[in-house]
DNA sequence: TAGACGTGGAA
DNA sequence: TTTCCAAGTCT
């Protein structure tokens, strides 16, 4: 078997850790919104929220939600157009998608109370392993392991942990840890010190050991290896792709958008026309093939800008081409319309299209001028 | 299981 | 500019 964790845990350590940690939580602890109440349904919204996103990022939007949905029922009764459009500009659209398919669930199975079971929290589309554990801790107060980015970093460098941490397994082993260090009351508490301590102290790329209320017991600091964790491997650099975006008007100055597939980058939003480019087309030429592909003729126009925005695993370098519809009849494919300035503000718009959309404030004519002035 | 899935901020 | 990330989940 060799050293499991659990060997290096003996029982006045894991109280050692739980006391001076709990302490020192109290004193530090950040005023954030979610945590003014114990509402399994905002404790949700929160956590959804903060999947993959910074705290700053999520409070004004928490804010607004909690303001246009303000229970569980609320949210369940809305379109989900309405609840993309309150999720508009957070990314990861799947998420929105997914917490308002499951709060549905929750009123047609569970009578609109949140589930206080791990196997039914566990079967809610978008909740896995780490938010049931938040939510079950936090809002029901039962001692269930919430292991994130923040306590996977604290847990590795307190125990050394050599795993890497993107694999399951080492995840799996965390947890089984961190569940051992939960203290029987106030778990919520100690799995949200757990994260404040990653996120305050024990930070990825500047721990401040000297302020850290565990440093006595961390693996890592005694041996001077604290930057060594946690081990991770490697992620790939996103991957260039050239796309042409249509800015494409009628006779009424209505835009013309086009919904993206259900499935991959950007399910399902509403965007400008939008192909890949390869080989040596030129965007006009690239668009009107596209159009013409889809059964809509345009006339291109000249080019209005250019536009770079980066995902997690693609790197859009795109072209934004004017163009107009052609004359003659006009109806549009399925998943095709044309959007005039006041529905534009209905719509929910992922930020690259929101470049894409100002990218003629700075028309090419103008960024040349620009660069022989300098 | 490794890759897909958004965005913005910091080093 | 590039890289890495930030309270993960799904496939």
């Amino acid at each position: 078997m060799g050293t499991s964790v659990d060997e290096q845990l003996d029982s006045g350590q894991a109280m050692s850790i739980r006391t001076k940690l709990l302490s020192w939580y109290e004193k530090n602890k950040r005023d954030l919104p979610w945590r003014r109440e114990r509402d399994p349904y905002k404790i949700w919204v929160s956590e959804v929220m903060l999947q993959q996103t910074r705290v700053d990022t999520v409070i004004p939007y928490y804010e607004r939600f909690m303001r246009r949905f303000p229970t569980l029922e609320d949210l369940a009764s809305a379109s989900e157009e309405e609840v993309i459009k309150a999720w508009e500009g957070l990314g990861y659209y799947s998420r929105a998608r997914n917490l308002h398919a499951a709060v549905r669930e929750v009123v047609a199975s569970y009578g609109g109370k949140v589930p206080d079971d791990r196997e039914a929290m566990r079967r809610l589309k978008g909740v896995g392993s780490y938010t049931v554990g938040a939510i079950l801790s936090i809002a029901y107060n039962q001692r269930v392991p919430a292991v994130d980015g923040n306590v996977m970093r604290v847990l590795s460098r307190l125990f050394a942990i050599e795993g890497d941490i993107t694999r399951t397994a080492t995840r799996r082993r965390m947890e089984a840890l961190a569940a051992e260090l939960i203290p029987e009351d106030r778990p919520g508490d100690f799995n949200q010190a757990m994260m404040e301590l990653g996120a305050l102290i024990c930070s990825s790329s500047s721990p401040e050991c000297a302020r850290c209320p565990l440093h006595r017991e961390c693996r890592a600091y005694e041996q001077g290896r604290v930057k060594d964790f946690p081990v991770k491997r490697k992620g790939k650099a996103p991957v260039p792709v050239s796309v042409v975006f249509g800015r494409i008007v009628d006779e009424e100055g209505r835009i013309l958008f086009e919904q993206r597939p259900k499935k991959g980058l950007l399910a399902g939003m509403w965007g400008l026309p939008t192909a890949e480019r390869e080989g040596d087309e030129s965007p006009q030429a690239r668009l009107e093939r596209y159009c013409a592909e889809k059964g809509i003729a345009i006339e291109p126009g000249p080019v209005l800008g250019r536009v770079e925005h980066v995902f997690s695993h693609r790197r859009w370098q795109g072209v934004v081409v004017s163009g107009r519809a052609s004359a003659g009849p006009r109806s549009l494919p399925e998943g095709w319309r044309w959007v005039s300035e006041a529905e534009l503000n209905s719509l929910a718009l992922p930020k690259v299209y929101e470049k894409a959309l100002s990218a003629d404030q700075y028309p090419v004519q103008l960024e040349l001028a620009l660069k022989i002035e300098n």
